[in-house]
DNA sequence: GTCTAAACGAGACGGTACGTCTAGTCTTTCT
DNA sequence: AGAAAGACTAGACGTACCGTCTCGTTTAGAC
């Protein structure tokens, strides 16, 4: 018999906010290296039990708190114009993950590569939710005309995010705005399939 | 004063190796969130310092292993057409970075992604070697006509394994072959420059 | 900032008693000098850390352990003959002194000596009360007309227990039963003022 | 078959000296407890093997060093007076176990409490020929009417020295010179028979 | 005066235990 | 019943020495 879970509606919001507040604090101060679920006890005025009581891992202690923080950080915009509007898009995203704010995303990453506890919880509830937005935005630029009807969203998720990981994960840097655009350029070319050739 | 390094040529080729196959053993059979010194010392037949007098931390013995392992397993092949080649080397990484022999990669990665002890051998031991491979197939390519000789090398990397960190990091499953070579037909094509415009 | 010290009133009755009995177990089957806190955590059930909770080295834990059983172990008696109550007792004494006994008393002795951290609380907690309860045996006796009423009892303390220790620390082996009587007799007759002579 | 021994003529007499130096300075400085012997291979500019090959423990090689010191250190005299003399000698033995020099020998002692591999050469090297000395001199004052001639000298043994090693082990601080004095006193008292009793 | 075998310095090795740290669980007390 | 406080078991951390074991390098007695 497994332990019962606890009651949601006695939950105290006060010790939930403190929590999410705290992790993300001392991620940014310390490094996510150096965050325990202690720490975040300690600084949150809370019990470690409360923490183990709501969440499985200082993974997902973070994992929420960026959930909550993403939205307003990484949104589509809708200029009319693609490859402005994913410029500003990617910059977002490279700002989330360069420094000094990198430290919490980075870390939920790298707890996620080793812990499939927590790959599950981060790909739906951060990252589905990204890619159906990123995919509503290629949806209305398909309908504007400002991407081929047929082009292969996937692939386009594909060649626009990879960079960024690859990147991310072998420390190759970040790109700078002029090599940004002309990523942005193949890629947006790659996708439009080519008019002379085959039928 | 820092403590004074160990003489290299007095170093142990049996423990040096036994310290290597152990790590990578483990790493395979337990998951490298389950490797620990103590238990690569352990299975190894080694003291534990013998172990930190060579190296600064797990992440850093499992680089090491993989670094020996990566030339033989992920080779750039020329049989003079780009796409085969390609999805041959691509299909030898996605199978690096798939169960059951993920562990010792995805791990080192995960741990490079917190501790930039570890992020600078990681880029300067096991990538860059890799990188110069992969640029000097793509020169080859150009001069035999595969590749436009004006393509960009590093937008080249960044389409090419961009796909398969972005998949890794967030766990998205990694490319079919079917859609492997769609893939690699759109970043060929993103490399073309295209014919009726500009030069 | 020096760490904050437990709570006394929480702790574990359960694990104290464990630890003291370990630590004397194991000190008497492998010797004091075998006896580790890893080993006596072991024994005992009990996490290292709960030993350095309450305990800064084995000595303090032994100390305790010998304290609890002394009062037992070499009590005073009278019988209203104290050549015959100091036989009993330096017998006792003796006995606690002489294998297989010996190990718990004589490896804090040995620690004591090079650390004086444990020095002090050996001087209060074993010794101190073992003096005091000397004293009042000899003001006894000396009530008793059994000791002069002069008598220094410091020195009395030196004659009686001096002999033990400077054979203890030199392994020159402790007296038999009659070489006993006979330096009791010399003691007492040292404490007691020549009746003829000087005034 | 266990490894020859060294061949003792080839024993190198610089390595010799000054590992005993660097043994003693250490002890001093340092304290017993955190006398190593790598610490005192590396301050004697010798190899750990070096000692290792001509004594079994720190223990005999601070013995080693002792027992060259003592001689000079802790010499009966005869000036005719046998109270006089044995305050001399013990107030020099007392000085050789209070701070600063007590470190070395209350450092064997404790060592000797509980390895039998040093016991027996702390005795038979250290403390055997003091005895013998002190009983030479315990002859001669019987000789010259000092001392009673029927007076037990291993009952005198125990009484002079015994107070300084239960003091000692138990850190009751040593005798002040009056104190000294009147211990003194009483032991030679209690060596002399009673003239008008039993014979 | 070589020659050569032993002792030497240096220090890497397999081990053991140290004392610290954090994880995750459990208990007590309060609200 | 949930939460705060914090003691508990468990076990890895990185360090310090242990005593053993090569390595080359002196060095001293035998040739």
């Amino acid at each position: 018999m497994t332990a019962k879970p606890p009651n949601p509606q006695r939950r105290s919001q006060r010790s939930h906010d403190a929590i999410l507040a705290a992790a993300l604090d001392l991620c940014t101060e310390e490094g996510y290296g150096h965050l325990t679920i202690e720490g975040i006890a300690a600084r949150a005025g809370v019990s470690k039990k409360t923490i183990y009581r709501w969440w499985p891992s200082k993974g997902a202690v973070v994992l929420e708190a960026l959930h909550e923080a993403a939205d307003v950080a990484v949104p589509h915009v809708d200029t009319g114009d693609l490859a402005t509007d994913m410029r500003t898009q990617l910059t977002a995203v490279i700002t989330f993950l360069s420094p000094p704010s990198h430290a919490p995303l980075a870390g939920v990453i790298a707890d996620a590569l080793r812990d499939p506890e927590l790959a599950g919880p981060v790909h739906d509830r951060l990252i589905r939710p990204r890619i159906e937005e990123f995919e509503q935005r290629m949806r209305r630029a398909q309908e504007q005309g400002q991407l081929h009807p047929d082009a292969d969203l996937d692939v386009a998720l594909d060649l626009f995010y990879g960079p960024l990981y690859h990147r991310l994960v072998f420390h190759l840097g970040f790109p700078e705005p002029p090599y940004l655009d002309k990523l942005i350029a193949h890629v947006i070319r790659a996708l439009t399939p080519e008019k002379s050739t085959r039928n």
